[in-house]
DNA sequence: TATATGCTGGATCGAACGGTACACAAAAAC
DNA sequence: GTTTTTGTGTACCGTTCGATCCAGCATATA
């Protein structure tokens, strides 16, 4: 009972996304997302509630369509130095394949930790699982290379540790770099490859 | 002739900084500028020209009294190893010790990073000069720390550039988690140490 | 077809935005 | 003391912000 929306609810969002992806939540302004998705204010409100009802919308799915999925391969059973160097190697595709006047460059979740998340929490929280959800799925592809190239000696927890917070961090900058210098962003992401291959060679 | 200004100059940037260094440029407003600087429009509009003058000052001022005398250590002809680890047990000292509400987290030009940066060529340049100048200082530290622990051996300079902007981006993403997980701001300064030190035992 | 329900377009809201105009006050120059 | 130059306070500019309201339309249900 009731009228069909007009929209398709995904593409909408998605749209939404790489405006926030590209401009940061504060930068994008409701007439900006208006030409972006095609609708109404009124759509807008009555989908989402608010902008930041649209941004959280647009936040899930930027985890689900764009980080998982580059991250599910180095949480699998059999990941290891191979999962690692292809991760880097995509996304280095990616860095290297986007014209230098895409919205989708760096990662939304870098930009917000350095935006929103600094006074609001909700936003603190999610940029911080981010973090955290990557350096697991670091951790285990390394943990899985140490069993590869030292089969039957367990890596000290400890180490498997530190290389997981340093391959996070320079994921991190990459994305970073990825919106200030790509040409650094592309070395950087050669050299976090060098450091896997110098461990685990 | 005419009549001098009523403040100081310095401290009005140093306000101005210490607000954008915590908000940003685009979320602080010209009434927050106001508050704390003390001054009213007229004169602030007077004295720097435009909202983004007075940011280009701050942005001058940061690099002076916040970023260089860090880095200056890492310059001196002696800068080595414990350069090194003076530099990031400095920096967790200053990560530490700031309260949780403090403007002063994380790194003014990272934040500008994911922001203006984005689409402003000059803050572009400002930033990636910054992470030059970063760099450098950490590739001169390391060469020198390379002299010290294999003397008469010239380090090879791919690995010292490979280990500078490991050691940069380090850095930089210390910065970026330093307004969303204190703990692990300072897990990834003791990684960075301890990475120093696995280089230069 | 009648009705109930929910989507859409457009107008508009009050607040906040960055920036400006101008009168006045103060101090240096003479 | 007069003049000249410059800083300051106030009021205001037009624009844009996120958000809301409402009349009208389209469609699933009965």
């Amino acid at each position: 009972m009731g009228r069909m929306p007009s929209f398709d609810a995904p593409v909408v969002v998605t749209a939404a996304r790489d405006l926030f992806w590209d401009r940061g939540f504060e930068a994008a302004s409701l007439a900006d997302l208006e030409r972006v998705t095609g609708l109404g204010r009124s759509s807008l409100y009555h989908a989402f509630g608010s902008k930041r009802g649209l941004f959280d919308a647009a936040v899930a799915d930027y985890l689900e369509t764009v980080i998982r999925p580059r991250l599910r391969p180095l949480l699998a059973e059999s990941a290891g130095r191979a999962a690692l160097l292809e991760y880097y190697g995509g996304l280095s595709l990616a860095v290297a394949s986007l014209p230098a006047d895409s919205p989708r460059r760096g990662c939304l979740l870098v930009n917000c930790a350095a935006g929103l998340a600094g006074h609001d929490d909700l936003a603190r929280k999610v940029v911080d699982d981010y973090r955290s959800e990557l350096t697991a799925a670091l951790r285990h592809a390394l943990a899985g290379a140490a069993a590869e190239t030292t089969p039957g000696t367990d890596a000290a927890t400890a180490v498997l540790e530190e290389r997981a917070r340093t391959l996070a961090s320079l994921s991190m900058s990459v994305m970073l770099l990825a919106r200030v210098n790509r040409d650094e962003s592309l070395a950087l992401l050669a050299t976090a490859a060098a450091q896997v291959r110098s461990w685990h060679p």
